[in-house]
DNA sequence: TAATTCCTGACTAAATTAGTCAGGAATTAC
DNA sequence: GTAATTCCTGACTAATTTAGTCAGGAATTA
């Protein structure tokens, strides 16, 4: 599948606005600034969570991203594939053509690997941690420190 | 944990290495031709995984690598941790000061996704592959296509 | 009209992965 | 002994991926 820090900034960033929502719209800026990711690559990886379906974007004063589906059905997994591709840990794709057309000796091993890490993934949805005490005690320090949503337009819901 | 090409190569040979080691040990310049590593990168690879306790290496004619564990003490995530390094997901290596020393946001998040990933990698030996039919038939088709064992010497037991 | 924010594409820098090369050390077969 | 085999080491290079920068345009709000 491939698990990088790549995947674990668009899980970050998911999760930031997962648990902001309730507010309206989060903008790339705020995530930049309260997760230390930087604002240009946000925007690389939300071009991608946009195709992915993931998130909409909503321009303008008081704009920012949204979730596009209810935070129950956004699994880690979706995230993990939408700015990392490849779920598969096959190296020929899940052809079954990796040795000489036929099947290589850990094809079988790979594919049942990439099978339950995918269902284990996606198995965690987003809204598993929004609603959390620890965490929610943790969103309310966290905007405080950052003087988040104070003074902030509010965009059209 | 960091999931990638590199760690699936380790795995491959590994389990190259199990498959056939009723034979003998098995030389990295076999597993180069018959899995399309290359030969130096496997060697790289393996002075990780000998550092990491899980194969040993036999000089001279007829030597090779051998398992330095019985096949069924020998996980997936042994292997990916001995060449990867990484295990921890979190941003912080686990110490919780993530965000200006205090734990981030998603701090809980990657903590229990490493536990989670962990577990389930470490599930999986490399004894659950050797004996099963449908991969024991591959070994052979392989073994004759390679020319494999033909001819060696046979090295100190 | 000005400010805000998404959005795009091209470019650069740093890190990681993969591979190359040259040579030394231990062991076996002769 | 000598030659062949194989592990073993370290330095180097190339390719790819990750991360970040920059400049500017498009939609929206006040």
């Amino acid at each position: 599948m491939r698990l990088s820090t790549k995947g674990r900034y668009a899980v970050t960033a998911m999760m930031d606005i997962a648990l902001h929502e309730r507010v309206g719209p989060v903008t790339l800026a705020d995530i930049s600034q309260c997760q230390g990711i930087s604002l240009s690559y946000l925007e690389q990886l939300f071009a991608k969570l946009r195709k992915g379906g993931l998130v909409e974007g909503v321009r303008g004063p008081g704009g920012g991203y949204r979730l596009a589906l209810p935070a129950d059905q956004i699994s880690v997994a979706d995230i993990i594939q939408s700015v990392d591709e490849k779920l598969d840990m096959t190296k020929c794709g899940g052809k079954g053509n990796c040795s000489q057309g036929e099947k290589c000796l850990t094809h079988q091993l790979w594919f049942e690997l990439s099978c339950n890490l995918y269902r284990f993934l996606s198995g965690i949805k987003l809204d598993q941690y929004v609603n959390r005490p620890d965490i929610s005690e943790l969103v309310k320090q966290q905007d405080i420190q950052y003087g988040r949503f104070l003074n902030r337009p509010q965009a059209n819901a």
